[in-house]
DNA sequence: TGTACATCAGTGAACGCGCGTTCACTGATGTAC
DNA sequence: TGTACATCAGTGAACGCGCGTTCACTGATGTAC
């Protein structure tokens, strides 16, 4: 609130308008997300963003980009943590959660926008190479004979049920409501990791 | 298409529009529902849905609540025919992916069509009865001293992350997809149920 | 240090669109006599 | 069996709305000289 620019041009346009998405994202969702109320909120004509963006599934294709992005990059932090294969999934299955919890827009934005990935080669992308990181952590630390993908895919579906019940249930969760949630998940990981028999993979990603 | 009577009273308007409606939904996501385009297809003025509900919500309420039933009765009807408490829930793991591949736009509707359900309490109640006779029937076999809440939310958590991560990967799953998906969700469920320390219940639904 | 100019991020007015919803109406159906 | 009438599911025209997007424009900024 301190910068008084009311000047002809904004200087960060692009942030501006993606902050204010996220925000309205946030308060109902990744439906009543409109590129009109974004500029309003942003302090500028409807005409502006398309100085930046081709088109309102733009903005939000570059905002699911960072989602992915900043997810993986928390979750593969997080997991570099740990050593062995139980502790370093618990904490995949756990930081998956997290995410979801604290940047509840950016993750509703990539799973609930309703967005075609397929028609963003960037995100498609970012998706296939963070995977593959997640698979080299999980390869890193695994037991011999163990199919890595078999292993990570099924916590991945685990923490994100989790992270989806979650959000359904309490659209903003609160510290507790998270902690419990980020418990429950690494939990279910720890038994995904001791007991799976490390078959053949789900049809998911691979 | 036997049936031609293009007569001035429709016979029975309300299915029509909820048949459409759900044709919408598994074309292109619960998004694309429109009250116009559902009139349209049913072969009926615009003005003709509000005689049968008050507006747009209420019809894809009405559609949730069927989804929310008919998901249960599915589900329910399954687990009656295991007796022990692994297969029990593994069948009802298996049973809700198998409602989410094949009634997909049903699923859909549930999750993933941004409705408040606690605006509509004949949606609360359904929940909550459907929730409580699934209980009822993990009661029914838990060994004692076990907390059948707790295992019934984690098995749930874990069918509904791998329901998602399979329409989310595939839209209109084919059998196979389909097959393999109910049987991870069966493989976590067991793992959950003969594992899980049936501690304290995750913060979901209680 | 000062001036001319290209650049391009912003304006604001306008557009077409499809939607949800309302309203006075019409005509088919079923029931009372 | 026939007629009068109430009912109410449908019509179709109209509305206001907010959206996404386009367009000719304007004015601030930075750079070349």
């Amino acid at each position: 609130m301190a910068s008084s620019k009311p000047s002809y041009h904004h200087g960060d346009l692009k942030a501006a308008l993606e902050r204010a998405a996220l925000e309205l994202v946030a308060e109902n969702g990744p439906q009543s997300f409109t590129l009109a109320e974004a500029a309003r909120r942003a302090g500028v004509s409807g005409a502006a963003p398309y100085k930046h963006y081709a088109d309102r599934e733009s903005l939000l294709a570059a905002l699911a980009l960072r989602g992915y992005r900043e997810g993986d990059r928390r979750v593969i932090g997080a997991m570099r943590l740990e050593i062995g294969p139980s502790a370093r999934l618990e904490r995949f299955a756990s930081e998956y959660v997290r995410f979801a919890g604290e940047e509840t827009a950016l993750f509703n934005v990539v799973h609930h926008a309703g967005l075609d990935r397929t028609k963003y080669p960037e995100i498609m992308q970012a998706g296939e190479s963070g995977y593959l990181e997640l698979l080299g952590l999980v390869r890193d630390v695994r037991p011999t004979d163990v199919d890595a993908a078999s292993v990570l895919n099924s916590v991945m579906v685990t923490a994100h049920g989790v992270a989806v019940f979650l959000l359904d249930s309490f659209p903003q969760p609160d510290s507790d409501q998270l902690a419990r949630s980020m418990l429950e998940a690494s939990r279910l990981a720890r038994l995904v990791v001791e007991h799976q028999d490390w078959g053949s993979p789900p049809p998911f990603l691979v």
